[in-house]
DNA sequence: GTCTATAATGAGATAGAC
DNA sequence: GTCTATCTCATTATAGAC
């Protein structure tokens, strides 16, 4: 059994999962509507993924290293500015809005496949670099309050330009932030 | 079939119900392991609800309640006070904090009984009243900061003393609306 | 690389006894 | 009000032909 990681037919049967889990929900969603979205059948999936596991897990493993090296970066650095760390945020949320969203409106589907350590973790990393490792509670409710905050602006004015969206997303996370 | 709206094993089952729903997710939780928590069968289930889409409805009609005299309230009031009416919604969303949450990870779960229109109702009438029926971009971004960042403080902070919260959460959310 | 056919499992739900 | 037994259906997954 080669499956080789890329090719055609897996990119699509990725991007068709992906749709009908942000349509539906991940566990609301069956293979067998994946296949048939893209004219197959059940057991062409299985020749590309190992099983629906190994297709969830592939679907979210971009979001995953892209974050792990935003955090592993910002967390060598000396120094950090908020806005400027909030932005980056911003951006690789952006560029994964669609598994974002599943991450925050869908996660214990993809707990089934171990994310919910992961994301807790990401949420606790990002929140120490904008509060500091002993913030009290007030500190640590305004870091929260920016970073769910801009997830929620990713999803609920989707429709709206990226340019006009980022500036108007930073500028409210920055607020609830305060004066550092 | 009488099935009485209320009774001590209907209320049991609800408790069980929503417990396992937060520990693992609604989709993922079977009628089976409810009724296993409780030493009963699943026909047992079947005869204090009518199916199982009637038990989480049934779950999250309280909240529902509370949040629709909420927002008629504060729609129908001359005047509103944003700390005032973010409190309001503190308050609501503290006490029914479970289902709160699910309604924020799980959605597409609940969205099976029909409850996604709903959410996404309460969040455009809340933003309205925040930011005003034709808030600009950076406005609504505010409120969308706001409104989220504090039912992620719920979720996040759960651990700490409701005064405390309270306050770091309305001041964290009152901060991203900014100067009104 | 995709198919037909089928196994194996577990879900929601019902019938009828107690 | 709860049980045993069963039905129906959809799901993930596999075997083997083409």
């Amino acid at each position: 059994m080669p499956r080789p990681k890329t090719s055609q037919t897996r990119q699509r049967i990725q991007e068709a999962a992906l749709e009908l889990f942000t349509e539906q929900g991940v566990r609301q969603t069956s293979l067998r509507q994946i296949a048939d979205r893209l004219g197959l059948t059940k057991p062409a999936l299985y020749y590309h993924f190992e099983s629906r596991e190994e297709l969830v897990t592939s679907l979210l493993q971009p979001l995953v290293d892209d974050l792990d090296a935003l955090l592993a970066e910002d967390e060598a650095a000396s120094e950090i500015d908020a806005r400027d760390l909030l932005g980056r945020y911003f951006d690789v949320s952006y560029k994964h809005h669609a598994l974002m969203g599943l991450m925050r409106q869908d996660l214990p589907a993809l707990g089934e496949v171990g994310f919910v350590t992961r994301v807790l973790g990401w949420r606790r990393r990002l929140t120490v670099l904008l509060a500091g490792p002993d913030a009290d509670t007030a500190a640590q409710a305004r870091a929260i309050v920016a970073l769910g905050g801009l997830a929620d602006c990713l999803v609920l004015l989707a429709e709206t330009p990226v340019d006009e969206l980022r500036e108007a997303t930073l500028d409210a996370a920055c607020a609830a932030l305060g004066p550092s």
